[in-house]
DNA sequence: GCCGGGTATCTACCCCGGGTAACTTCTCCG
DNA sequence: CGGAGAAGTTACCCGGGGTAGATACCCGGC
């Protein structure tokens, strides 16, 4: 069986997409028609899998949010469309989102947690530069709000997926407005 | 040796902050002066331990950033000291604060990942309903919005524990004003 | 003072999953 | 046909969570 990476990590999501984050890379590896090593010389340890897994993830992601981003017009309802792609995807692949954003294995716990996010942090970095600049509005806050923006995203991706109670479009509204208006609401008040 | 609870979750605490978030249950047993089956006895597995910790640690938490929100004025610096004292406690707590966040190891994955969350939500989303009802609001948003908040306030912590690049005062400014005025700034574009 | 029973605790183990060393097989070329 | 080397598989190690069975301790009854 060929062994080549792109076939391995194929093989890596369907598992994953069809019996949960939990899949053992044993599972993997007999998925993919191969044993252990062959996966290790492949792809490398755990951690390599889920990394590769999150750059795949995060550039659908990407790929399909921007698309989204792109067909709307001002700057609220841009907001609006990457919110609730986000939402749609990573319920869409709520395995692999989980598999991505939890499966972690080794001692570096941070870096598993962030995973996700560093792969994106750089370009909605540099969104939000561009649109701080834009407005007028100091740029150097770019950076912490790529962060806080998608631990926002993420955490309420994660409580949406598990408990499911509200409806999608709702959830996304609010965390729009969150984003967009933040508490104070437009209000001058220092 | 007396295996009360506290002292037990004492002891996990006491070897976690010595040595890091990678402490096994046999080690904190030891430090305990027993031996695992009793820890299981007093705590139960390793979910329950880790759940235990984070009660505590957002019982903290909690009571030192009211003390610094109640003895602020004006509801953006009340919001500033929120978010100062939280990165400041994540700070100070550091190994802790990831073993609670990052430690799980059952299936439920998603469960580990928000059980800080679930923790401080409720309390979270009644502040923040009883202040859009007073801003005249729809409180709707309440639960999400905790959801969210927590989660930026989570991300941005672990980036800046695992970084460390910048100031906390500016990473704490630049979190404010995210979540006070949003990306929109104020402004009221549509 | 000695003995049975109950309880609290420890020792020794199981299991699972990640990671790897060493054996096997297949192929290609002289 | 034989041997070198690549490609893969089996069979294992190890660490950590979780638990069953052995052990020591304490106490009331004789």
């Amino acid at each position: 069986m060929l062994a080549d990476r792109d076939a391995l990590l194929d093989a890596a999501e369907r598992l994953i997409r069809a019996q949960g984050p939990t899949v053992t890379l044993d599972a993997i590896a007999a998925e993919a028609g191969v044993t252990k090593p062959i996966l290790y010389r492949g792809v490398g340890d755990k951690d390599a899998l889920v990394q590769a897994l999150a750059e795949r993830l995060v550039t659908r992601m990407t790929t399909e949010v921007t698309a989204l981003v792109a067909a709307a017009s001002g700057p609220r309802r841009r907001l609006h469309e990457l919110v609730a792609g986000y939402l749609r995807c990573a319920g869409l692949d709520r395995h692999l989102y989980l598999y991505v954003t939890a499966g972690g294995h080794g001692d570096d716990r941070v870096r598993q947690a962030l995973l996700l996010a560093d792969r994106s942090a750089v370009g909605f970095a540099e969104g939000i530069a561009a649109f701080r600049i834009e407005q007028g509005t100091d740029p150097a806050v770019a950076r912490t709000w790529a962060y806080g923006m998608i631990g926002a995203l993420h955490f309420v991706t994660l409580w949406w997926l598990r408990d499911g109670t509200t409806d999608i479009d709702q959830i996304a509204e609010h965390v729009t407005t969150l984003l967009w208006s933040g508490l104070g609401g437009g209000a001058t008040t220092p």
